[in-house]
DNA sequence: CTGACTGATTGATATAGATCAATAGAATAT
DNA sequence: ATATTCTATTGATCTATATCAATCAGTCAG
């Protein structure tokens, strides 16, 4: 991920979120008052399931986990970019993380009182609004990875996270695998070997071309297919 | 489900969601103007995926399910019983519906204008923080739920479905089992038949007692630790 | 009362995918 | 440079679960 600019305060911050758009200078200097930024290394954990959540993170650099430990298992929910924050659902109902978040790459992360931001949605209907829209966006992007991870056998899940990859977190194609066969296995509700033999199929189909962690997907028409048809 | 007595107005009507209760009494008009009442059938839709959404569902009598069309098979996501709403995220997005809604049994529901809606969350902050609340206890459901399907084997989901008609929508034990075997096999992701299996099979060990459609959880710690095992 | 449809049940079979085990590379430490 | 550890890969085996097919029970129209 690129590196983007930081700022030592959240009004003339470009690395701030869409969401904050509809708040006022005077708004964001309550967010700026109970902010602090915090440096990651890869594969440190952000905050962990079940623990309180006092704030809500906005990343700025890097690339983040969020998954919920299951039985033996883990299973990646999303990941997350900049410009983007985490923020879980426990916050309005008991104030703890029902999921975990780690650092996948090198990471920097703004943290923000959740109070304030909390009263912000109180007092500014647009940001609430926008607030909103976002959490039933993600409410969609559940629904579709639940249909994916039931419904679908292992290519066609494959498949969903390979198109996730490039739209939504790498953003352009070839791109870098930053994440393990474990975190693509978990993404895709698989064993890592089931992960690992599925790309390989894709690979020697022709459909992928994969060079070390490089991947480019080179017939997205049959990709599409095979993501349809399970 | 007990019969709930309805009402002509949204004022005095005792089968109004809790969510309402931060609603002053102009405001309850306001919503009470664009509304209307519905009867539903058994097995009849009362709305269908990918189609628009132009109010939100209350529903006073009966009980629906929520359940999204995927590849061949549906998915249960949750039945809905008095006095609950159905309000989907695609109303804040491009308002479409994200699943499709059906009466299992005979039901009533009220229909209540989206933009009035919109518009209270926007001016009552009581209200807006009440709904946020109700839509994350929605997604916190929704990744027990994941986590139940996707790690978890039939005997588990089984008894997690258990569970959830006990507690959350039969509230009683013994139990009448009104959704079909169909039903239960899309709430835990399985097979019609697969679900008939284990319900057999968790009567055979002694831990239910079926009679008819008549169910009882007789040994709950076993359910829960089959629950647990996977 | 009787055929005919629908949902529930049971059994037999096939297979997707997990698990186990071994090896090969990469990365990191000594 | 070498040892060590961790991740990736491949192969062999086993099993949970789907699918197919048949039967059974209940319900409804005539």
């Amino acid at each position: 991920m690129n590196k983007i600019q930081e700022s030592e305060n959240c009004k003339n911050c470009n690395c701030k979120s869409s969401i904050f758009k509809s708040l006022t200078p005077e708004e964001l200097d309550q967010i700026d008052k109970g902010r602090y930024t915090v440096h990651y290394k890869a594969g440190e954990i952000l905050f962990k399931q079940g623990t309180p959540s006092p704030h809500f993170v906005c990343l700025t650099n890097g690339l983040a986990k969020l998954y919920i430990e299951g039985y033996g298992k883990n299973l990646i929910l999303a990941l997350v970019k900049p410009v983007d924050y985490i923020f879980g659902p426990g916050i309005y109902v008991d104030n703890r993380h029902y999921y975990s978040a780690a650092a996948v790459e090198e990471t920097t992360a703004c943290l923000v009182d959740v109070n304030i931001f909390k009263l912000l949605i109180r007092k500014n209907p647009d940001f609430a609004e926008e607030f909103i829209q976002r959490v039933s966006r993600q409410a969609i992007f559940n629904f579709d990875q639940v249909v994916s991870l039931t419904q679908k056998q292992m290519p066609g899940r494959i498949a969903d996270v390979l198109f996730y990859l490039r739209e939504k977190i790498y953003d352009k194609n070839p791109f870098e695998i930053t994440i393990s066969r474990q975190d693509l296995a978990d993404l895709s509700g698989m064993s890592k070997e089931s992960s690992i033999r599925i790309f390989k199929e894709l690979k020697e189909e022709g459909i992928l071309k994969v060079n070390g962690n490089t991947v480019e997907i080179l017939n997205e028409k049959q990709l599409r297919q095979i993501s349809q048809t399970g």
